[in-house]
DNA sequence: TCAAAATGTTTAATTATTTAAACAATTAAA
DNA sequence: TTTAATTGTTTAAATAATTAAACATTTTGA
C-alpha cells in the first residue's frame, strides 16, 4: 500500500486535534460514568445517581465530570438544585469528523489492496 | 432530538470495546510518539529515532511502543538488530468502524434537526 | 430568614504510574 | 568466537494523578 504524504500529514494533523479528546477518554473511571449516562438515556443523570452507580465518592465523580464536560463530551442541565449530566455530540463533532475521514480515506486503500496480514 | 434506546445501545457497545483502546492514546507521549511514526512515514522508525525524538530514556520509550502495540496500533519490522515501528490501521478497524457508524448515525440525526447550542 | 438538599472546590494523603539504571538477549560483522 | 550495536526486561525510586475529608455555594421550601 502507498499512502501519500498528503494523507499522512492530514492524518497527524485531525490526530493532533483529538489528543485532548483521547486524554479523557483514557480513563477508566471516565469511561465508565460516560456508559452509565448513556444508559439514562436523553434525560442524563445527576451528580448523586452517577455516584450511586459508582464505589468512588462524590467529590471524585465530580471532578472527573468536570473533566468530561471541559472536553465537551457532556453537557449539564441545572434543574432546582440538582445538575443533570447529558452526552454531548456536538462539541467535538468537527474533529471527530476529520479523524474519521482522514483514518477511512486509508482503511479505503488498505482494503482495496486486500487484506495483508503480517 | 429523539435517540432511540437502540442507537443508544448501540453507541455503548461499541464505545465499550473501544475503551481499551482509548486508554492506550490516553497518554501524551503515546500520542506523540504515535504522530512521530507518522512523520517517519510508511517505513516507520526504530526504537533509536524515537528516543532521540524525545527527552525520555530508550527503556521508557520502550514501554510505552510496546502499550501501543499490544493494543494494535503499531506493528513491528525487524531488521538485523533494528526494530522497526509502523502504524497499524488494520489492528482496530472492526471497533473503530463500529464506533464511528455509531456516532455519524446519531450525528446525522442532529443534524436535521437542525443546529442547537445550549 | 433559616434549614435542608445537592453540588462544586480546595488540599493533604494515598495510590498508581512512570522513569531510568542495570542487566539480558539477539543479531551482525570482524 | 569475540565484539559492537540495538532492543527488551526487571525493579526500585521518583513523579504524577487520584481520592476523600472538610468547607463553600446555590437553590428550594418551610
Amino acid at each position: 500500500m502507498n499512502i501519500t504524504e498528503e494523507e499522512l500529514k492530514s492524518l497527524k494533523d485531525s490526530f493532533s486535534a483529538c489528543s485532548p479528546l483521547f486524554t479523557a477518554l483514557g480513563d477508566e473511571i471516565r469511561q465508565k460514568l460516560l456508559l452509565d449516562i448513556i444508559d439514562t438515556g436523553e434525560e442524563g443523570a445527576n451528580v448523586m445517581t452517577l455516584t450511586s452507580m459508582s464505589h468512588l465518592s462524590r467529590p471524585a465523580i465530580s471532578h472527573h465530570l468536570k473533566i468530561l464536560k471541559d472536553t465537551g463530551f457532556v453537557k449539564t442541565i441545572k434543574t432546582g438544585t440538582q445538575v443533570f449530566y447529558r452526552i454531548d455530540i456536538n462539541r467535538n463533532l468537527e474533529n471527530i469528523n476529520a479523524l474519521i475521514q482522514s483514518i477511512q480515506k486509508i482503511l479505503e486503500k488498505v482494503k482495496n489492496e486486500g487484506t495483508e496480514n503480517d
